[in-house]
RNA sequence: GGCGGCAUAGCCAAGUGGUAAGGCAGAGGUCUGCAAAACCUCCAUUCUCCGGUUCAAAUCCGGAUGCCGCCUCCA
């Protein structure tokens, strides 16, 4: 079945048809590393990642590019403040990002280049501009000419004539065009600054986007991602630069995710509702916050609160307790041999077709496990093969998805060790208590069993009577 | 002022013309010494409201109301 993408180019979903068959060649704009990533970019790179794997488990060959912005306004701005040279600054938050990505599961772009170390290729695409005339020299600054790209606010559904010039931003006076943008900026004293031909400077914002992707991509690629706010200027203009210059279709696909709420508030600095990965993560499994990030189309806003991601732990809880079914009461080797896969992961990929549904593809992940659960239950229903099947299934769903990347020993293990720390008793105190109650339980003494169950409910510890003994776990 | 989006059960959330996925919470049941887990059953005659198109609309069109985003750095 063909896969559809919505395209913000033409605001509607599209059948996908890559430039060259079986090959995808995707960009996505990857973080201004001056702070620590918080969880707006943690939606951004896990929805592209799952993209990127989805297509690697069609069996396309992808081409994943993701930059680092590591010389900027802010960056610069941050490193004074805090008296440390900014390319140093970049460099910590780099190092941050990929600390924030690898816990969440996310695999690295295939090439994850800094705009600093590509500076030759920005000199080269401004200077086509200029050459062209599509942009222009003021001082030691270089403007891109929004007037002399006849699409321009295409991407973003605008028009010259009817944005408000200045409205709520100060006009530069050696702008021709209020909406032109600068491609190269002079130097200031202090500064990170390169030579060009029109002097010490740097690279404006855009630029290097157009200036990597057509180094690692080519002129032309089939799929330019990012955050929803990107569309406009950030791709607007990458779109006005790269086709300028090259006079052809710069990314034919545009998708764009939607943001990540707060109890219902935009994040923004002056609610102080900021919320670093780095934090969350103390609070909650890497894989609950995928599959919650997971739990709504991508293009929609998402809200982050306490009550959602405990629903997603829940429903990771669960999911991991299959696997660990599936590993103690069946035989599920050689179960991955299926190519086409059973009919849950094959109504899965139905639904990743459709503009990556993950909301959905969820939802068949739920079927799967009351199925899988059923199969379990009665061992006569079903066969073995159908057991493997379904087990595989669920894993390649977990791969797509970018959760159940550990045992289930492990997973049920770290989480127990993290509610430990919240509750007063130790994991020694349960044990002896479990080990008083299964001896109550033999002499069939309920009334001592029941009270040392009240008494570790009590305590937040909740207990499970199965065939091989007595476990415990905490409610969560 | 311009552009765009969204409104589905107590909550979260799929669903773009064919008669409302899934999850959480809740109720009943199977199992269990009792529980838990798991499973089974139930839980929106209805999709913000008002018109319209259609044999048929949550889905298309028009209008109203409400919420949100972008137009400035932002994932």
């Amino acid at each position: 079945m063909a896969m559809r993408i919505y395209n913000t180019l033409t605001k509607s979903k599209e059948s996908f048809e890559p430039i060259l068959p079986g090959q995808v060649k995707i960009y996505v704009c990857g973080p201004t590393v001056y702070d620590f990533c918080h969880v707006g970019h943690a939606r951004s790179v896990v929805v592209f990642d799952v993209v990127v794997r989805y297509f690697r488990a069609l069996n396309y060959q992808v081409t994943y590019v993701r930059n680092f912005t590591d010389v900027d306004d802010k960056i610069i701005k941050r490193a004074n403040e805090v008296g440390m040279p900014a390319i140093q600054l970049a460099d910590k938050f780099i190092d941050a990002f990929y600390h924030d990505m690898d816990a969440l599961n996310v695999i690295h772009a295939d090439v994850e280049p800094r705009v600093t170390a590509h500076i030759d290729d920005i000199i080269d695409i401004v200077q086509t501009l200029v050459d062209k005339k599509v942009a222009y020299v003021s001082g030691g600054d270089v403007f891109y000419s929004v007037e002399a790209f006849a699409d321009y606010g295409k991407l973003s559904g605008r028009k010259l004539d009817d944005m408000v010039a200045g409205s709520r931003i100060e006009v530069n006076a050696s702008k021709r065009n209020p909406y032109d943008f600068v491609l190269w900026k002079a130097a200031k004293p202090g500064e990170p600054s390169w030579p060009s031909p029109w002097g010490e400077g740097r690279p404006g914002w855009h630029i290097e986007c157009s200036a990597m992707s057509r180094r690692f991509l080519g002129e032309t690629f089939d799929i330019h991602g990012g955050g929803k706010d990107l569309i406009f200027p950030h791709h607007e203009n990458e779109i006005a630069q790269s086709e300028a210059a090259h006079g052809k279709t710069f990314a034919r696909y545009w998708m764009h995710n939607g943001f990540v709420n707060i109890d219902n508030e935009k994040m923004s600095k002056s609610l102080n509702n900021f919320l670093m990965i780095k934090d969350i993560l103390t609070s909650y499994h890497p894989e609950t916050v995928r599959l919650f990030l997971l739990s709504s189309h991508y293009r929609s806003p998402i809200d982050f609160s306490d009550q959602n991601l405990k629903e997603s732990e829940k429903a990771l809880d669960k999911i991991y307790g299959l696997v660990r079914r599936f590993d103690e009461e069946a035989d599920i080797r050689g179960g991955d041999r299926d190519e086409a896969g059973g009919s849950y992961w094959q109504a899965f990929c139905a639904a990743m077709d459709d503009d990556f549904n993950t909301a959905k593809g969820i939802g068949i992940l739920f079927n799967l496990l009351k199925e899988g659960n059923r199969l379990l239950d009665d061992k006569d229903a079903g066969t073995d093969e159908s057991r493997k099947q379904l087990f595989s299934d669920l894993r390649r769903m977990g791969n797509i998805l970018g959760i159940l990347q550990q045992p289930w020993q492990a997973f049920f293990e770290n989480r127990t060790q993290n509610q430990l720390q919240e509750i007063t008793v130790s994991a020694t105190e349960i044990d002896a208590l479990v080990t008083e109650r299964t001896a109550a339980r033999k002499n069939k003494d309920w009334k001592r069993a029941d009270e040392i169950r009240d008494q570790l409910q009590a305590l937040g510890v909740l207990l499970e009577d199965k065939a091989d003994g007595t476990h415990w776990k905490l409610a969560t």
